[in-house]
RNA sequence: GGACGGGUAGCUCAGUCGGUAGAGCAUCGGACUUUUAAUCCGGUGGCCGCGGGUUCGAGUCCCGCCCCGUUCACCA
């Protein structure tokens, strides 16, 4: 087949247009020599005697034992992604990397034979190779590996990304992550603090004694939050269905059939606003335990993420945006109203009356609209003007009850809820309160957001029928708490966009 | 949805007052047996996001649209 032929049966995507089809036109013309040579540019498997970090290591320590004299090296099979390579005619450096370290190879025409010198003209960055021979330093002082002989691997049939500056376009990183992967390998480690931190939150529920459990994400009613919902179909039963905003209904329903202490991390769906903060499907974690209220919930949540803090930054200080954070010493903890007499210099405990209230927020420089009401105010003078000033951890409780359907009135005053957020680097981090089990009231809770949607709210919640039938089987005290995955992780990473720490954000279809 | 910024070669980016589209890297050809952002010589590569308009002439000015980012609104 000439290279004609190549061009003319395979042209992968009319997108693909100039030098970008011309530089693929040249790597179909290496595959199809490879092949001819009778070579299999795809290869079944390798026999790897190290990672490429291992034999890193082991060159390293064995200069430790050996003296200056004897320098040391070892034979090894390495394989990984072809990433750099500098040809001075007879011989030719290439740099090759796997997931977690880079080693310089030296293919020299006299070590490996002319033939196998000239195929290494076939060769592109991108390419997947194995290469043995004996690791040592060149006189340089760089670890390389001396080859003896190599095989392709897997052959590359894109161009790669500009090798100093990387790959800059947030949007391709974005859309192809695999090419931001590739290009800037930093990326992984932020996935690997990610996947890290997670794990440390799991193991740490799990020494507590909570089980983790996998709840529903189709809803026939959403729940446990309130936002609007992704609304899709199912087939068989020919009725709709809501991908999750919230497992909060269905673990609490676990706590009614008798569990005590359970836990889900998995993925929660809500239909609104995308930006640096916000993606379509994101992830929390929510635990519920029974017997607990929400000031016991509260040490413990204090407990778990320094805990998880301190793991993954691996220090009690560390900083998130240029905000200095200290996890070395206990939260702050202050109620809503409090906080907002503080940072706002206003009284919206004492001053119930809406209009009232609306007075004081605009008098605090919070702007407010007419439909909201005085639980609504109250959230937007915390957003506005207390938010932002909690750099350090900090926990805010005692939240007017109008806000908060599904949690338990104060014990001592009935206006409020029992319950309390976590705040770290002005980032809203979690939600938790003591549960309300009380299925009377539950129902009066219910059809006061039931009135708020049939008034237009499409954000209030719906009343869940067979959820009211479980807390009249009867739930336990008990509290929950639900944390943001992604934004923990976008503070314990420092990454200014929560598309940083999603592997696959969602960015607008079709492009 | 609003405001602001951006979209030029595969990648990173210049592009002046409206006058033939530029560089580096990558790629192709040549030289080169210890380079490491290799070097040197030569070449290929462009729907200047898309569509209109103004103009003798538009990457550049005007209008509309698309996408991305920041921010506001909404939310976790």
């Amino acid at each position: 087949m000439t290279e004609h032929d190549l061009q003319g049966e395979e042209t992968p995507q009319q997108s693909e247009t100039g030098a970008e089809q011309e530089l693929r036109r040249h790597r179909l013309a290496k595959l199809e020599r490879i092949r001819q040579r009778g070579d299999e540019p795809y290869k079944y498997i390798f026999d790897r005697s190290h990672a490429i970090a291992e034999a890193r290591t082991e060159l390293e320590s064995l200069e430790k034992e050996a003296g200056e004299d004897v320098p040391p090296a070892f034979e090894a099979r390495l394989a990984g992604r072809i990433v750099a390579r500098r040809i001075q005619g007879k011989s030719t450096f290439i740099d090759i990397r796997d997931e977690n370290a880079r080693i310089q190879v030296f293919l020299g025409e006299k070590q490996i034979g002319a033939e196998a010198y000239e195929h290494t003209k076939d060769l592109d960055i991108g390419d997947f190779i194995g290469v043995w021979g004996s690791v040592k330093r060149t006189r340089r002082g760089e670890i390389t590996l001396f080859s003896e002989g190599y095989e392709i691997l897997a052959k590359s049939l894109r161009p790669s990304a500009e090798k100093y500056h990387g790959l800059a376009d947030v949007e391709i990183r974005y859309r192809h992550r695999y090419l931001d992967m590739v290009a800037n390998p930093e990326v992984l480690d932020v996935f690997r603090k990610r996947i890290d931190m997670i794990e440390v939150m799991r193991s740490w529920l799990r020494s507590k004694g909570f089980l983790e459990v996998e709840t529903p994400m189709l809803h026939p009613i959403p729940g446990g939050a309130t936002a609007r919902p992704f609304i899709t179909h199912h087939n068989t039963y020919d009725s709709q269905f809501y991908l999750r905003v919230a497992p909060e209904l269905y673990l609490k329903k676990l706590l009614v059939g008798g569990f005590e202490k359970v836990f889900e991390i998995n993925r929660c769906f809500r239909n609104e606003g995308v930006d640096g903060r916000h993606n379509p499907e994101f992830t929390t974690m929510e635990m519920y335990e029974a017997y607990q209220d929400y000031m016991g919930l509260m040490d413990e949540t204090e407990e778990m993420l320094t805990h998880m803090m301190k793991s993954i930054v691996g220090s009690t200080t560390f900083s998130y945006q240029g905000k200095e954070l200290d996890i070395g010493q206990s939260w702050n903890r202050m109620t809503l109203f409090d906080a907002i007499r503080q940072y706002a210099d206003i009284d919206l405990e004492n001053n119930k009356d809406r209009d009232t209230a609306a007075k004081l927020a605009e008098s605090a420089g919070v702007e407010i609209t007419l439909d909201m009401g005085y639980g609504k105010i109250v959230d937007e003078v915390m957003s506005e003007r207390v938010q932002p000033n909690l750099v350090q951890p900090t926990f805010l409780y005692d939240y007017p009850w109008e806000l908060s359907p599904l949690a338990k009135r104060k014990r001592d005053n009935p206006e409020l809820t029992e319950r309390f957020q976590p705040f770290i680097a002005c980032l809203e981090v979690g939600n938790a309160f003591s549960e309300l089990n009380d299925p009377l009231d539950q129902r009066a809770r219910f059809e006061a957001q039931v009135a708020l949607r049939e008034a237009g709210d499409d954000e209030a919640q719906f009343l869940d029928e067979d959820f009211l039938t479980a807390l009249e089987v009867g739930m336990p005290p008990a509290a929950g708490l639900g944390i943001g995955i992604d934004r923990m992780a976008m503070i314990v990473t420092d990454s200014p966009s929560i598309r940083d720490v999603i592997l696959f954000p969602q960015l607008r279809p079709g492009v």
